[in-house]
RNA sequence: GGCGAGAUAGCUCAGAUGGUUAGAGCGCAUGAUUCAUAAUCAUGAGGUCCCGGGUUCAAUUCCCGGUCUCGCUACCA
């Protein structure tokens, strides 16, 4: 392939409603400053470009949620998120905002060239209507009574307690989450991009051209091109957002998701009057790192604007990651089950290298991985400081015990040491290739090797007994191990930034060009070396258990917070209580309902009669584990037609706070048809 | 429900267009060593390659079916 004239590097740009935490650091950001880094040092003419998302429905609901307008929430993130990524050594180029002047007639300009071709479909529908709050609704923004199983609570897509979809019109009592009034039905107009339009041109281009792609991308892409693609709105009814460029658009904005990528060009934009070059000139060889959740945005959706838009290029690759988890248990922002960036400084100031290296060494680059604190401190204490620290030490401290700090000449090397000397040149090839590959995983291990071989060199050639012997020998080994360290610094450069930094100090030495490594004479003979001190510390037991403590602790205060959010329902009558009719009754028989997620038939007896019930809970039950359980049934419920079988009933179960059912069971000698009341 | 990705040593992962003893790092065991943050080096023990069928002289690798995890999506493949 020919080698491009420039890069530009694109990072999935964080959504300003949340901190930033480790999951997003191992999927998308570590990869991509270490991609940056390697360019950089390789002296490639790269930019690296990334910035806020600030539109989108969740800001504006959070806003309203705590009172406050989505400016203040947008401004409050995107300061912590920028602090907290050049803290880390995430080195953006620039990093902007989707908020910002510039990428409002960025977005506006590509709507409008687009428009003016004759790109868009504009269709009208109807649509709840918030009058109070005065915004259109999403489906996902409205709630009311499920008209399957009379669920009071269902969305306006899903009955989250039946499983059946639902589209808004077919909720019963339906109210704004918005407001929580009644919504009403109004007409709106929205322009759609003709997908399926490019859906030839997509097929070619990326299963064609680029089967190179990862087989979790390449993969997402051919199921949504077999589906068929359908044409997709690129507009919304919000007062948040990149106000639509045409006449009869008032009230509406560019789809968070139209205008977000864009937000790549904006920024670099913002950043340079040469952007055109690197978005325009075929020389520009473009790759997106995102998170697997956003493949079909990157590589359908963008690209089609891309194209249609005429004269853009189209990325060259996008390595998505798989996620993270974090002890056994999914990231989650909104159950603070997370550890954010800003908070582990405080904990382990001065150590972004540990964690850069312990989230690389196990990214989820396959499939998702558990990040855990145990293996975190293992992977401190015995790579981090065993081996590269460790062997960095010996060769400094022994080089100032023999030659007090100034580099020792090579007299004469035997065929041990050249063997050395050539595996040192091969790793630096391996990295490099596990590097294009975007395999950093691997690129780290095998630059890890340089240091394994370095401990390996010292403990074969003992230069701690030859010293008594023969001091010229000694020389020969010590400069090569320095060489060796010397090569660390490139090697491990985009990997540990800090690290080498203060390794090259040690060594009074500048930052040299990747082709450099491999190299036996990076340091010359008679060169002084400064003092060294310690590259990386041991973390301690307590100190691990102290994080894991800390975990548990958040995940006991959110869960708490959450039954405090609960709120209660209105106050009913004693005439409304009675009108329930409760009674024990035994499962004799549960099977699963075909065709369905959640649903269970199951078979009662009461006592007085046997009947069927329909209820949504194949989720969490095994139907041969629960026959004969004895649980509590409302059996006066209007009977009621759920995938074509009719139920009789409704079962009472306890929800609880990580969504798990249980059955509100009697006793188990309670005798089928009593009364509960 | 549909589609996609994954399932390989205690842990994190490689790998084979099907073929004699399936690999690495970490952990573990034993030995060596002391320049070094009790770090290092050597040797070794650990695997029904998710389950069940099929194709084949031969399957962990190919085909079919199933289970589990994650993502996308929805009465549409």
């Amino acid at each position: 392939m020919k080698k491009p004239d420039r890069h530009l590097i694109t990072s999935a740009l964080p959504y300003a409603n949340g901190p930033i935490h480790i999951g997003h650091l191992a999927g998308v950001y570590v990869p991509s400053d270490i991609y940056t880094r390697y360019l950089r040092i390789k002296g490639e003419d790269v930019i690296s470009i990334c910035g806020s998302d600030e539109h989108g429905v969740p800001i504006t609901l959070k806003a309203r949620k705590e009172g406050v307008s989505p400016q203040e929430i947008v401004d409050h993130y995107h300061e912590l998120n920028k602090k907290a990524f050049e803290d880390f050594g995430i080195e953006f180029d620039i990093y902007s905002r989707t908020s910002k002047k510039i990428h409002y007639e960025t977005a506006s300009e590509f709507f409008t060239t687009l428009y003016k071709k004759g790109e868009f479909i504009e269709k009208s529908t109807d649509q709840y209507y918030d009058n109070e709050a005065g915004c259109f609704l999403a489906d996902r923004y409205i709630t009311g009574t499920c008209r399957h199983c009379g669920h009071d609570g269902a969305y306006g897509d899903q009955c989250e307690n039946c499983g059946t979809s639902l589209s808004p019109t077919e909720l019963i009592k339906p109210r704004s989450m918005v407001s929580g009034t009644k919504p009403v039905m109004k007409k709106t107009k929205h322009w759609y991009l003709p997908l399926d339009k490019y859906e030839g041109w997509l097929r070619e281009w990326i299963l064609e051209e680029h089967k190179d792609w990862k087989p979790n991308v390449y993969g997402q892409c051919k199921s949504w091109l077999d589906q068929g693609l359908q044409p997709r709105a690129v507009s919304r009814d919000l007062d948040w957002g990149v106000p639509l460029p045409v006449d009869g658009a008032e009230g509406k904005v560019l789809y968070v998701w139209f205008d977000a990528p864009i937000g790549y060009i904006s920024a670099t934009r913002e950043l340079t009057d040469e952007w055109e070059k690197y978005w325009k000139d075929p020389g520009t060889r473009m790759i997106h790192f995102i998170g697997k959740d956003n493949i079909v945005f990157h590589c359908i959706i963008f690209p089609v604007m891309l194209k249609a838009e005429g004269s853009y290029i189209l990325p060259e690759n996008v390595p998505a990651n798989e996620f993270l988890n974090l002890e056994n248990d999914k990231i989650s922002t909104s159950r603070n089950w997370a550890v954010w960036l800003h908070e582990y400084l405080e904990e382990f100031p001065g150590e972004q290298d540990v964690l850069r290296y312990a989230l690389c060494a196990s990214a989820p680059e396959t499939k998702d991985n558990d990040f855990t604190w145990k293996e975190f401190q293992a992977r401190n204490n015995n790579e981090l400081v065993a081996i590269l620290g460790n062997f960095v030490n010996r060769t400094l401290i022994l080089t100032h015990k023999y030659f007090k700090g100034k580099v020792p000449e090579i007299s004469s090397t035997n065929d041990y040491d050249r063997d050395v000397l050539g595996e040192m040149a091969g790793i630096r090839d391996k990295v490099a290739a596990s590097l294009d590959a975007f395999r950093f995983r691997e690129a780290l291990k095998e630059a890890m090797n340089l240091a394994r071989l370095g401990n390996k060199y010292l403990a074969d050639t003992e230069p701690w007994i030859v010293i008594k012997s023969d001091k010229e020998k000694v020389k020969t080994i010590l400069n090569i191990s320095l060489q060796i360290t010397a090569n660390l610094t490139i090697l491990l450069n985009p990997f540990l930034p800090f690290s080498t930094a203060r390794l090259r100090e040690w060594l009074n030495m500048e930052t040299l060009h990747w082709d450099r490594a491999g190299s036996d004479k990076l340091l010359k003979a008679g060169h002084m070396i400064n003092k060294p001190g310690l590259l990386f510390r041991k973390i301690e037991d307590e100190e691990i258990e102290k994080q894991v403590n800390k975990l548990m602790e958040t995940k006991k205060l959110n869960d708490s917070a959450i039954k405090e959010a609960e709120p209660l329902k209105d106050n009913i009558s004693f005439e409304d209580f009675t009108k329930l009719d409760i009674r024990t009754a035994t499962i004799i028989e549960a099977t699963r309902v075909a065709k369905t997620k959640k649903l269970l038939r199951l078979t009662l007896d009461t006592g007085f009669d046997k009947r069927t019930v329909v209820a949504g809970i194949a989720e969490h039950f095994d139907p041969e584990a629960i026959k004969g359980t004895i649980v509590s049934v409302l059996v006066n419920l209007e009977p009621r037609g759920i995938k074509g079988i009719e139920s009789q009933g409704m079962i009472l179960m306890a929800e609880e706070d990580d969504g798990r059912l249980v059955f509100i069971s009697p006793p188990a000698n309670t005798k089928n048809g009593s009364r509960i009341r």
